[in-house]
DNA sequence: ATTATATACCTAACAATATTATGTATTATT
DNA sequence: AATAATACATAATATTGTTAGGTATATAAT
């Protein structure tokens, strides 16, 4: 991702898109997050690919590889377990989210 | 810091709390994560330490140590430097900050 | 008195994660 | 014909943090 900040989320973000989309591929998984922070924010695919192929390994995905316009691709979704491990990682990811804010924001501090 | 998330956005919260502080100590620092996440954030010592050292070499960071209660400590203040960049690093954090906000909160996108 | 906890600094070996730099291959655009 | 976009991937390196340890003083508990 850009700036060197946010390292570690990178893995919570990947299966939070196929919590919400299903079924994707890499490519694509790094379109949907350029737009969705409007171009702020971009998963570089050497970053990308490797935590996939992990995510895989360790049984939270699985693939399934298609021909697209004379083009593989190759789709993701998450396994069962992959679906439990997505509410964990989210939960821990916003409960993180929300101390930093707290440490950002002294306002929120005396709110 | 706990849990493996939120990596790299140790040396912000440094410069965020010096800012909000003006003169803190190492050890200061990591109750002060704790108090303020309630418990749920630990900065552990040995990525703070390198972090506090790595900030002085970099010039953003300067110390006076003291001798309190018969131990040391080594207190940290921003350098006029540091605390440009401090304001740098809180806005790029704050920004990455929203864009997972959005990815992590569906009803955000459509509201 | 002794043990444990808290305060306060620190480093070394290792692991995890991402960056930089490439590489391959097809299709679409200029 | 050249460039950009699509779509996958890896290797070498850098960054950042963890695990595990070390030193030392002060205070509280047994």
């Amino acid at each position: 991702m850009d700036n060197r900040i946010l390292k570690g989320s990178l893995t919570t973000i990947i299966l939070k898109l196929l919590e919400d989309n299903h079924r994707m591929y890499g490519y694509e998984m790094t379109k949907a997050v350029k737009e969705l922070s409007n171009e702020k924010m971009t998963i570089t695919e050497a970053a990308l690919y490797p935590a996939l192929h992990k995510l895989v390994e360790d049984g939270l995905l699985t693939t399934s590889s298609e021909i697209v316009d004379g083009r593989i691709r190759k789709y993701y979704s998450l396994t069962k377990e992959g679906k439990k491990e997505t509410q964990t990682k989210i939960e821990a990811l916003k409960s993180a989210l929300e101390s930093i804010q707290i440490i950002l924001n002294p306002d929120l501090r005396n709110g």
